[in-house]
DNA sequence: GTCTATAGTTTGATAGAC
DNA sequence: GTCTATCAAACTATAGAC
């Protein structure tokens, strides 16, 4: 793996774990194993990294969506591996998602930063309300309202309840979070 | 107001903006209006100031479920001012609940910081799980299900729904993502 | 209780050799 | 691309005068 990558992968592990202003170059370089300066060729300033870790964490989480979608055309399937896939996320209770991190240190972030963040949640808003109008055609999720609501209601209630789960270090209480919605699903 | 007070106010007031890691002395002392070094008289380290604002935070956050209860008996207009409470929380969209903040800083907590933070969601969660029992008792609310998985699942909505909401420092998508929730009140 | 002064560390960032 | 060396600024924290 390049070098870059390599300290994408390793920024956006430590900044799950300790949001935007909890980590620093020096971090990075002890665990990439290269020298601080040598980290500023690759993202002159930190808000450039901040940038391109945005970037990366939703392209893959976009490929992340289009492989659930191939996996199965059943809504109720597609919504159960959505919340499966923050669970994983979690880490045993050890990460949160980037955005989740990010969110919080809003202020420390640049424009670039904030439009990225922003279409994170547009992306990830457009994939639930697409999902939730499939289940109301299939019939596979119980009881569906305005898809736009339960869109916006289960991204907050998957990104509280790892909220809540790290605050405890306990993945139970993401499931125990999650337990309801997912009675609803067939 | 006593200095010691004014500190705690000022430091809640920029942790929920900001998180733990993203706030300093230096802050509080240009808002408060003393030297920095003033600040150690009343709080000897930054954990110590850390504790007695998470325990200052529970205690109003406490104060104010007990004014809930006071005010109405029906389980469907407790929850309502507590999803209420969080919205007005938000302050525009500037701010988080404190918990929410401090949760991602989790690993530049001290042990007795992450007890008083553990006693917070313990309490929220009581409160909730008290409440949905009354609603299964007095009907205000529609569809209830174990009374500790809709507390769990309504925490972590509150919570996920500040987030989303600060993330775009948008009141509206808190109100979007609770629509639906606050639907199945009488 | 608040001040000045300062210690010791860490931060993000740059210059220039290799 | 990575290094050494260095910078100025910010950080938490302490000592001691008032």
């Amino acid at each position: 793996m390049d070098t870059r990558t390599e300290l994408l992968k390793c920024a956006e592990n430590v900044a799950r774990r300790r949001g935007y202003d909890g980590f620093s170059y020096a971090d990075l370089a002890k665990e990439v194993g290269i020298r601080k300066a040598s980290i500023h060729y690759h993202f002159p300033a930190k808000a450039d990294l901040a940038v391109a870790m945005i970037e990366r964490y939703a392209s893959s989480f976009s490929d992340a969506l289009a492989v659930i979608d191939e996996t199965s055309d059943i809504a109720s399937d597609r919504l159960e591996a959505y919340v499966q896939s923050y669970r994983k996320a979690l880490s045993g209770g050890a990460k949160l998602c980037l955005c989740v991190a990010f969110s919080v240190s809003r202020d420390s972030l640049s424009k670039e930063a904030l439009q990225e963040l922003d279409d994170f949640h547009s992306m990830s808003h457009e994939w639930l309300m697409n999902t939730f109008q499939l289940a109301k055609k299939d019939n596979s999720v119980s009881n569906v309202g305005d898809p736009k609501d339960e869109a916006a209601a289960l991204l907050a209630m998957v990104e509280g309840a790892q909220l809540v789960a790290r605050a405890a270090c306990k993945v139970a209480d993401y499931d125990r979070a999650t337990r309801l919605f997912l009675k609803r699903l067939a």
